[in-house]
DNA sequence: GTTAGTAAGTGAGTTGGACTCATTAAATGG
DNA sequence: CCATTTAATGAGTCCAACTCACTTACTAAC
């Protein structure tokens, strides 16, 4: 009677056996969102007792943050190596916001939990998703930075509220897909937040006296910029 | 002995009792937020026992939705009534903008609790807050639809893109304020947000569209365009 | 080999908070 | 004054995160 009943103990390195709590975590989490899972199932999936999971993870919340930062890792590899290859501002924003909204689109469930889930949390802004999501704003700031430099954008707009009305309009644009509740086209709401945005910080003011100058000025620098990109200039400065 | 414990039983009807337990959740629910409020320190502060709360809320959610109903009447009382006195298409929707980052502001905690621990709740699109919220917008975008109507604005942006990059700014913007760890001007916020949108749907041509527009569009296209060839070439826009 | 040290793994707890229910008693109305 | 209704109670139940004293597999020194 005690024969059947000893052998029931595997030892993994520790990378390992993180792993498939890690795997087994995600797994769950994605299928129903951090508060309906409990760390008793996860455990079972991963196929360790309930107190495996406190000698890796100090807390459930914690073993969600280790979730999230493999994701945004994934993520950001090969996020700026493929913006290289964009050219023009408009386009090079497009790229970024199209790309946010795909990311969105394509893993809806690992969205919602960072959305929903984890940044809600009082000290979100005191853990590292918090910092890898500033990293990730900022690359598309430096899009609308270049546009400034260039003389494509005005530079009254504080770039914060560029940067939340961006995130922002997305991330309320995404907030039905995020429930399985509806649908979107990255396509479509890329191209109009992207124009939205384009014009609303265009040079020479649209709609008032300018209304004629202004787009032909803009035009008239973009087609100089297109010039000096037709022959050996690679990238533009940085500031002014 | 058992003469002193008896006679602890206060019955009130039960719109005031209602009240009470109201007035007390909001208190403790604004001060810890909603995970950190437990129904014990509710009932105390409401001076009944937990058992009580549950005979007029079925679910601590549901008080949270109630103290939130609540909120919401005050701020839409006297809201379109304010607006009848604002003139102009730039004027009105600043108001709204404005009117809605000073309830942020004047209010981070219970701000905090709708978009922080209401809003990511899984039913939250089935609660009569979510259809609040739903009427609370559509006001704003009342004002844009005029625009439109009288010419000011072009018709070729989805309305939804424009309410979520209206709110979804303002609510990014105002993040930090609702954890009480950064300021915002809602001025300053209000003037930015406004601009971006007035400009960002401001018609090209402005009554000449024909003579201006069309060509000016066309050229932009063509700039776009391209812009696009002189790097390799990402993804075709979905736009004719 | 043997053995001591280390770290993986266990599972029976503990804790705390949302929610229930059988019971008590104040109000109400015939 | 009795019957009915319903506000109010508080002792419990249930469930999930987290703890801890202990057990056992692996490793390396001798």
């Amino acid at each position: 009677m005690k024969a059947a009943s000893r052998p029931r103990r595997e030892r993994l390195p520790r990378d390992e056996r993180v792993g498939q709590i890690m795997t087994a975590a995600r797994k769950i989490f994605r299928e129903k969102g951090y508060e309906a899972s409990s760390t008793a199932e996860i455990a079972v999936a991963a196929g360790v007792v309930e107190g495996t999971l406190y000698r890796y993870f100090p807390t459930k919340r914690d073993l969600l943050i280790k979730v999230v930062e493999e994701f945004y890792a994934n993520i950001f590899s090969d996020y700026e190596a493929q913006l290289r290859g964009v050219r023009g501002t408009w386009n090079r924003l497009r790229f970024m916001i199209w790309k946010h909204l795909s990311v969105m689109h394509g893993d809806p469930d690992m969205c919602r939990l960072i959305v929903h889930e984890l940044r809600p949390w009082p000290q979100y802004r005191q853990s590292s998703v918090f910092t890898l999501n500033q990293r990730y704003t900022q690359s598309t700031l430096a899009v609308v930075r270049e546009g400034i430099a260039n003389g494509e954008f005005r530079d009254d707009m504080p770039l914060r509220i560029v940067r939340d009305m961006i995130f922002g309009g997305a991330e309320h644009h995404t907030w039905a897909h995020l429930r399985d509740e509806g649908r979107f086209s990255p396509d479509e709401a890329a191209d109009g937040i992207t124009n939205m945005i384009y014009q609303g910080l265009a040079r020479g003011g649209q709609g008032n006296s300018e209304a004629v100058g202004g787009p032909v000025k803009r035009l008239e620098r973009a087609v100089r910029r297109l010039e000096g990109l037709t022959g050996p200039r690679r990238r533009n400065r940085k500031r002014a």
